[in-house]
DNA sequence: CTGAAAGCGCTTACAG
DNA sequence: CTGAAAGCGCTTACAG
C-alpha cells in the first residue's frame, strides 16, 4: 500500500541497517549488483555509460560500501598493518605520517600497533592483526621471537621491514646500516681529535646494540676501545635519562671527552645537564647525537647528530609494500637510504 | 576416498581460505556452530562443560574468529574510532596509549585518525571510519563543520569528546577549562609581580584560542592588558618556532617581562633562545609553557608550566564510552579532570 | 538450554 | 560486456 516501500525485497526478518546497500544503487541504475560492484571497483569490462550511471546513483544515495562484507566476500581486507616499537619517539610517528600518506590514496586503512620494545606483545599483536587477513605487513628491524618470523611467513601476508637493513639479505627491508652509522659517529669524533669516547644508549633495543657495534667497532681499529665507557641500560631513553647518565659517566671517567649516545632526546638532556653544571661542550667533552630530531638544532650549543631518513623510509616502504601486493616486480629486495651526519656546535 | 576430506560439506565452489572456522570448531565440540558462537562469546544459557568442550574445541584448532563475518552478521564492528588532531604533539600520544589501554582488554580495535587540524579532513575522515560502523567515537575538541557534527548525530554511534568542557554542558565530555588554565597562568605571572605579560600562541587552534581568551579575561580584570602583546600564529607549534617568536616578541616590545605559552615547545625554544643572547629568565622575563611536557623540567632554567592530564583524560574518556557502548548509566555528563600548576625556575 | 533456517552485503566463479 | 546463483563466516530471530 505504501508508495515507495514497495521495492523492497527479501526483507523478511529485518536485519537491515537501513544504511544504502550496493543493491539499491543497482536497482536506482538499472544494472544488476555484480554491474553495479564492478563499475565502482573500477574493473574494465564494464560499458562507460553503465559506469557514469552506476556511480551517480551511489553518489544520489550517498553510497559508502561496507567494509566487513566486502572483506568477506573477497577474503581480503583493506587494511595494511604497521607495527612500532613506540610511539614516543618522534621517528615512528614520521615514519607512520608517511605510510599513512602513500596508502590512504589507494583506500587501504593503516592499522597501527605499539608493541612497547616487546618481542612478546609484537607477537601477540600480530597475531590478533592477522586474523584481520591484511593485505601487508610493515614491521619495525629484525629483533622479533622465532614464531612471529614463522607467522609471518605461514600467513603469506607481504611483508616489508623497516629502519634496519636484513643481515640475510633476502627480506624486503627499506633503511639504512646502523652498524655504519655507529662507526659514521665515532669516525668523526676520533678525527676531531678525541681519544677517550663513550657510547650512551637506552632501550636496548636491536638498533641501539648494532649502533653501539659499529662505534666499537671503529675504535677499537683506531686502538682506543675502553668497554668501560660503554653505558647501556634498558631504561626508556628520555632528557631526563641522557642528564642523568651524562653526570654519572663524567663523575665516574672525568677523563672522556666525547659521547655518542644512542638518541638525541638523551643527547639533549646531556646538553642541559651540562649548561646546568657549566661543563663546557664541546670544548670538554664532545657530544654527538642520533636521529636528528627537530629540535636538536636549537639546542645549546646546537647538536650535532646523525639525521635519520625516517620519512623517506616509512614512504618508500610503503611504495614497496604497494608493490608487492600488486604482484609487481621488485628489483632488489634491500633499499638502503643511507644516513647523514650533521655536524654542528656539540662535536 | 580421501578419509578426513569427506566431512566437507557445500564447498562447492571453494572458496575457502583455509582458515579454521566456528563450523569446524562446533564439529570438533559435536555441537551446533550457533551453540559454538554463544559459548565463545560468553553468553550465559550454554551448560557449563558444552562451553568447556567448545573452548577446548576452539584452542585445540587454534581458531580465531574472522571479525569482518562478526562485524557483518552483527552489523557492528570491534572498532573504537579516535580522531586527533596531531600525532607530533606528546600530548595526544599520551592519551592515545592510555585509550588503547583502556580498549584492548575489552577485545576493542582502536582506529586512529590525524585529522592535521583540518576540519575538512576530519569530515573525510570520519565520514569514511563510519562505514566501519564502529562501536564508538572519541573526538577532540567541540572545534568542527556543521556537517560533521551532523554525521556523528546520525550515525547514533555513542561519543565522547576529549580535551575540553562542551559549553553547552549536553554532550559527553572528559577535559578541563581551557579557558580556566589560561587564567590560571595569567594569574601566576601577576602574582609574580609582572606587568608587561604576553601570550605566544600556534597552531590557532580552537582550544589556544581559548587558552588566550582566558589570559586576556585575567589581564582585563588587572587593567594591565595590551592586545599587541598577543602574537598569534597558524603555523605549527615546535622549539624552532618558539624560539623565534620569543626573539620578535622581545625585540619589539623589550618592556615585556613576561610571557606565557601555548605549548611547552614554544616556550623552551624560547628558553634555548634567552640563554643563546644572554636574556636571563626568569630575571628579565619569566616563561610559563602549557602541557608540562616530559622534558620541560630538564630545562635551563627549569621551565614552569601547566600540566594537564592527558594521560587520565584518554582513560576516563575511554571508561565512559564503554559506558555509553554499553548502556550503563552516565551520571553526569561532563568530567573536569583539571590542571596543575607547576612553578619551576622559570617564572 | 539448544538448533535449523535465514540473512548480513558484498564478490567469486561460471555462463552466456 | 552483463548477470543469476552461490558463497564468504559469522549472528539474529524464531522455535522448541
Amino acid at each position: 500500500m505504501t508508495a515507495g516501500n514497495s521495492d523492497r525485497k527479501h526483507r523478511r526478518t529485518s536485519r537491515a541497517t537501513g544504511r544504502v546497500t550496493l543493491d539499491q544503487v543497482a536497482r536506482h541504475a538499472g544494472v544488476s549488483p555484480i554491474t553495479a560492484s564492478r563499475a565502482l571497483r573500477g574493473l574494465a569490462s564494464v560499458a562507460p555509460d553503465l559506469v557514469d550511471r552506476v556511480r551517480q546513483a551511489a553518489d544520489a544515495l550517498g553510497y559508502v560500501a561496507n567494509p566487513a562484507a566486502r572483506a568477506l566476500a573477497s577474503q581480503q581486507s583493506q587494511n595494511v598493518v604497521v607495527l612500532v616499537p613506540s610511539l614516543g619517539n618522534q621517528l615512528f610517528i614520521d615514519m607512520l605520517e608517511a605510510i599513512h600518506a602513500v596508502m590512504q590514496p589507494h583506500g587501504l586503512e593503516v592499522l597501527i600497533g605499539n608493541h612497547h620494545y616487546d618481542r612478546d606483545e609484537e607477537e601477540k599483536l600480530l597475531r590478533n592483526y592477522l586474523s584481520y587477513q591484511p593485505r601487508g605487513l610493515l614491521l619495525t628491524g629484525f629483533d622479533r621471537t622465532e614464531s612471529t618470523r614463522r607467522l609471518v611467513e605461514a600467513s603469506g601476508v607481504p611483508c616489508v621491514y623497516m629502519m634496519d637493513l636484513d643481515p640475510g639479505a633476502g627480506l624486503h627491508c627499506v633503511g639504512f646500516s646502523q652498524v655504519r652509522a655507529g662507526e659514521t659517529a665515532a669516525r668523526h669524533l676520533l678525527q676531531r681529535g678525541r681519544k677517550r669516547l663513550a657510547y650512551v644508549g637506552a632501550q636496548l633495543d636491536q638498533r641501539t646494540l648494532l649502533r653501539g657495534e659499529g662505534y666499537r667497532r671503529a675504535l677499537q681499529q683506531a686502538g682506543c676501545y675502553d668497554p668501560s665507557l660503554e653505558v647501556l641500560t634498558a631504561r626508556a631513553s628520555s632528557v631526563g635519562l641522557g642528564g642523568e647518565l651524562f653526570g654519572q659517566l663524567l663523575a665516574n671517567h672525568p677523563d672522556v671527552d666525547a659521547i655518542f649516545f644512542g638518541n638525541d632526546d638523551l643527547a639533549q638532556g646531556a646538553l642541559l645537564e651540562a649548561l646546568r653544571n657549566g661543563i663546557r661542550v664541546p670544548e670538554q667533552v664532545a657530544v654527538l647525537g642520533f636521529n636528528d630530531l627537530p629540535s636538536s638544532q636549537f639546542m645549546v650549543p646546537r647538536l650535532s647528530s646523525i639525521r635519520t631518513p625516517r620519512k623517506a623510509i616509512g614512504m618508500q616502504a610503503a611504495e614497496r609494500l604497494l608493490d608487492l601486493i600488486h604482484g609487481r616486480m621488485v628489483d632488489a629486495p634491500m633499499l638502503d637510504l643511507g644516513f647523514e651526519l650533521m655536524v654542528r656546535e656539540s662535536s
